[in-house]
RNA sequence: GCGAAAGUGGCGGAAUUGGUAUACGCGCUAGACUUAGGAUCUAGUCCCGAGAGAUCGGGUUGGGGGUUCGAGUCCCCCCUUUCGCACCA
């Protein structure tokens, strides 16, 4: 047997006996004790994962074994989102196909998730792209589309005339197509949407039971989904015999509109400037807004830019004509995409006002002072009493003046109370290839067809070239274009569109549960035993748009009677990112391959091995926030790893019979109090203080002859078992020494005993006047009496009273004692 | 602009409920062992002042005020940083 911490030898002989034994498979028929955690599956790309990648994982790890040795049936399961676009750059760029990229990159990362000594039920793994998974994405859809949740339209899009393809935001840089650097234009195309604006409610009314989710994301998606209260009113037209209504948070004001506003795109538009003599340059302004990328146009530096479209509309409240305009700023798909305008209480109204010399006139006067409309500089927010606007006037600015004009304007017919919402339906067309197939076709004599469930899944054909300039390359795969309609049997064409990847994710930790299932969707019963998931996992940067969406399918699938729960997360945990210096950039930065910062758990493992990493990675801060990686300090935690390997070594110089024994079986049952507490909170960096400390003090008993053998061999388990979850090697190889059979995941996790934490006599601190002044030893029970005079026994405390008199005193049982005095007369 | 979180030694950070601020680790300093060491071990390490010394006194959690016997922790004002949203009517 070996003396020397071999990290290589070690940690491969029990990654091996781990995958042998199938150490985290779990049989979901037995739900007592159940605990569903889950990682957010990755996107196996093609790079390998680093150090801040490993993060999560290591998070992962430890708790799921922690879980398991508190008895939990711990499930943690793993798979794959794997279908996406830099598969397809892959192909373009490598002549790989997407599918065998894809596969390739899935083995590397399960490679280096066995080197970091993971456990995960791989019985239970699944891949996006496969047609076993997606075929029930199709499912999904065609129920939807049943229901009107899933449904086309006509809808403006980042779109690359070069490369012929739509562009997701992210992929347009500075109004330029990040490929290929063509300015990017706003296109109409039909794309497919899915109505999560129906759940916008429910999505809001759920986050308040999320009380296992950071406050954070919550404030996040509540910001998303944006809820404002307040009034639809309509302005009629009388050039058109025709009413306009804009939505407004603030129709206590109406008063004070004096123009009204329409987004370029609105349907009024092209009738409103039929007439106008300068027609065909006003057209010309409305094209280039509308090409311009959404991001830029609803950016706060874009300067307003308007129209007058030499139009008039009537204001209901007062009866007189305001100029209808055309403006930059206002949006075509939020509220009606129309705005009454209100400068003299509204920030930008005011500013477009003062710009294009329009009229201003007050609802709300300052009591103090009285405000000029033609000269204000500053809009009146939230201030004020109502002048010259019947029947209104005297009232203030309050919630309640709101719902007395809106109830003013239900009554008059001129308008009612509503909701908007900033939330959009759910875009989830992609010209792509590498996704899920839209389940629909078109036939020439029955228009759209829905594929029937039983010619499912319609699969990716995987002859297809991929040559990077022609758009959608399924398009151009005659085999899957061309087909028959199930309806007429006449021809037809498929749907091209691919499903945005995020479908996938939506529903993943339903098909975890049953993921061979090829009858169904997943399998309501075990669902319903299992979910939801006790504690989710993952970065924040999916804080929005995962976790929304998933939330979102969940509900369907809930409405569609197939699970029980509603919100499928019930704890969620974000944790930091890994930064690094950048010698790039010259600064602290994300670690990511693209700015050259990334440290190679490869290399890390080879040279100090992956328990080293883990409990590194562990230790280096609070899980849930941001960590800079410090070559130096890893270091530190193989020193503490090589320490209690030699520990071992160590233990039979300890004698039959010690003095203190006591001592140390204080400190490890106060060890494992602070462990159990700190791993309960996620407070990873904490547990490994603790840990060192226990090392130390077992180190300082045998070093100092302290402690009895039996004690010391003790307190050397207990160390090995609480350091399992964070270092699985080598404290799995340390228990096999110390002549264990079975594996420490199987043990149970050491339990602790709070009279033996407490001390018979106690060191109390004293204070006189709040400042610390001795420390006394008293029985732990001591009450006030028996205190006071050990105390004013002390002669460092009667120096500190000289020429006082004590006021007060006030005891902290088994802590203080703070003196108050006074001058003594 | 709105919203959220945070600010503690040279550095990463610790301090469940208000109760010994700076645990643990990195780095640094000195010493031991050594053929050499980026190995290992021991001691020291918040700042200022006094002392040969064990020690003693004072100060310190971004700044200022407050509540309290007692504040890193609670309240008010200000400064800084990070993150999210951002022409949403």
């Amino acid at each position: 047997m070996s003396t020397a911490y071999d990290h290589k030898a070690v940690e491969t002989k029990w990654q091996d006996r781990w995958e042998k034994q199938r150490a985290a498979e779990v049989d979901l028929r037995h739900t007592r004790g159940k605990y569903y955690m889950l990682m957010m599956f990755p996107y196996p790309s093609g790079d390998r994962l680093h150090v801040g990648h490993g993060r999560n994982y290591i998070l992962g790890d430890a708790l799921y074994r922690f879980l398991r040795m508190n008895g939990k049936r711990a499930l943690n399961p793993m798979g794959w989102d794997a279908f996406g676009l830099p598969a397809e750059n892959a192909a373009i760029q490598r002549g790989v196909h997407p599918r065998d990229w894809t596969l390739g990159n899935i083995k590397v990362m399960k490679e280096q998730f066995k080197r970091w000594g993971i456990l995960y039920d791989w019985s239970k793994e699944i891949a996006s792209c496969f047609p076993e998974y997606y075929r029930w994405n199709q499912w999904l859809f065609l129920r939807m589309l049943e229901k009107g949740l899933a449904y086309k339209k006509m809808a403006p899009v980042n779109w690359c005339p070069s490369c012929r393809t739509v562009l997701a935001n992210e992929q347009v840089v500075e109004g330029a197509c990040e490929r290929c650097g063509t300015p990017v234009v706003q296109r109409d195309l039909e794309q497919w949407f899915l109505r999560i604006t129906d759940y916008a409610e429910r999505l809001l009314a759920g986050l308040d039971q999320l009380e296992g989710w950071p406050e954070k994301v919550k404030v996040m998606q509540r910001n998303w989904v944006g809820r404002s209260e307040g009034a639809e009113i309509r302005f009629e037209i009388p050039a058109l015999k025709e009413s306009l209504t804009v939505f407004t948070t603030r129709p206590d004001t109406v008063h004070g509109a004096t123009f009204m506003v329409l987004a370029p795109e609105h349907p009024l538009t092209s009738r409103l400037i039929a007439s106008h003599p300068r027609r065909a340059e006003i057209e010309a302004w409305i094209e280039k807004v509308r090409n311009t990328p959404r991001i830029q146009r609803s950016a706060e530096e874009t300067p307003k830019e308007g129209r007058d479209t030499g139009a008039v509309a009537l204001n209901p409240a007062t009866g007189g004509e305001i100029p209808i305009w055309l403006a930059n700023y206002v949006l075509p798909e939020y509220g009606t995409g129309a705005v009454m305008a209100v400068p003299a209480h509204d920030v930008r109204d005011l500013a477009f006002a003062r710009q294009e010399r329009l009229p201003v006139r007050l609802v709300y006067h300052l009591e103090d002072h009285d405000v000029d409309p033609t000269t204000m500089t500053e809009a009146i927010l939230h201030e004020g009493v109502i002048r010259n606007a019947p029947p209104f006037d005297g009232l203030r600015d309050a919630p309640e003046t709101i719902q007395r004009v809106i109830g003013w304007l239900e009554e008059k017919g001129w308008g009612q109370g509503k909701v908007t919402y900033r939330l959009r339906d759910w875009l989830i067309s992609r010209q792509r290839y590498w996704g899920t197939p839209i389940p629909v076709l078109y036939c020439e004599t029955c228009g759209m067809v829905p594929v029937p469930d039983g010619q499912l899944p319609v699969e990716l054909p995987y002859d297809v070239e991929f040559t990077g300039r022609e758009g959608n390359p399924l398009s151009r795969s005659k085999a899957f274009v061309e087909t028959v309609c199930p309806k007429c049997g006449g021809a037809a064409r498929r749907e091209t569109d691919t499903m945005d990847t995020f479908v996938d994710s939506s529903w993943y930790y339903l098909r975890f549960l049953s993921p061979r299932d090829s009858a169904r969707m997943f399998d309501p019963e075990t669902a319903n035993r299992w979910m939801a998931v006790d504690q989710y996992i993952g970065g924040i940067e999916h804080a929005i748009l995962h976790l929304l969406y998933a939330r979102f399918i969940c509900k369907v699938l809930h409405d569609f009677g197939m699970v029980d729960v509603e919100e499928p997360f019930q704890n969620l945990f974000n944790q930091g990112m890994i930064t690094r210096w950048s010698d790039k950039s010259g600064r602290v930065e994300k670690m990511s391959k693209s700015r050259g910062n990334t440290v190679s758990p490869d290399e890390l493992i080879e040279e100090m091995g992956a328990d080293t990493e883990r409990v590194y990675t562990l230790f280096i801060g609070p899980p849930e926030k941001e960590a800079e990686w410090s070559d130096e300090a890893v270091s530190g935690a193989h020193r503490f790893l090589q320490r209690v390997w030699r520990l071992l070594e160590r233990l039979p110089e300890a004698l039959p019979t010690a003095p203190a024994d006591a001592e140390l079986e204080r400190d490890r049952h106060a060890t494992i109090q602070r462990v159990t507490h700190s791993l309960q909170r996620f407070s990873f960096n904490t547990a490994v203080a603790a840990l060192m400390e226990l090392s130390n003090s077992l180190s300082r008993a045998l070093e100092e002859k302290t402690a009895s053998r039996l004690r010391c061999e003790e307190t050397y388990d207990t160390l090995l078992q609480l350091l399992h979850p964070m270092a699985p090697h080598i404290t799995e190889e340390l228990w096999e020494r110390r002549g264990y059979t079975e594996s420490l995941l199987e043990t149970s996790w050491p339990e602790y005993d709070e009279a033996k934490i407490r001390r018979q006599r106690i060191h109390l601190v004293v204070q006189v006047d709040g400042k610390l002044r001795d420390r006394v030893e008293v029985d732990a029970g001591a009450d006030e009496k028996e205190v006071r005079a050990a105390v004013l026994a002390s002669p460092r405390v009667k120096e500190h009273l000289a020429g006082r008199e004590l006021a007060k005193a006030v005891l902290v049982p088994g802590r203080l004692i703070n003196l108050v005095t006074r001058k003594s007369a």
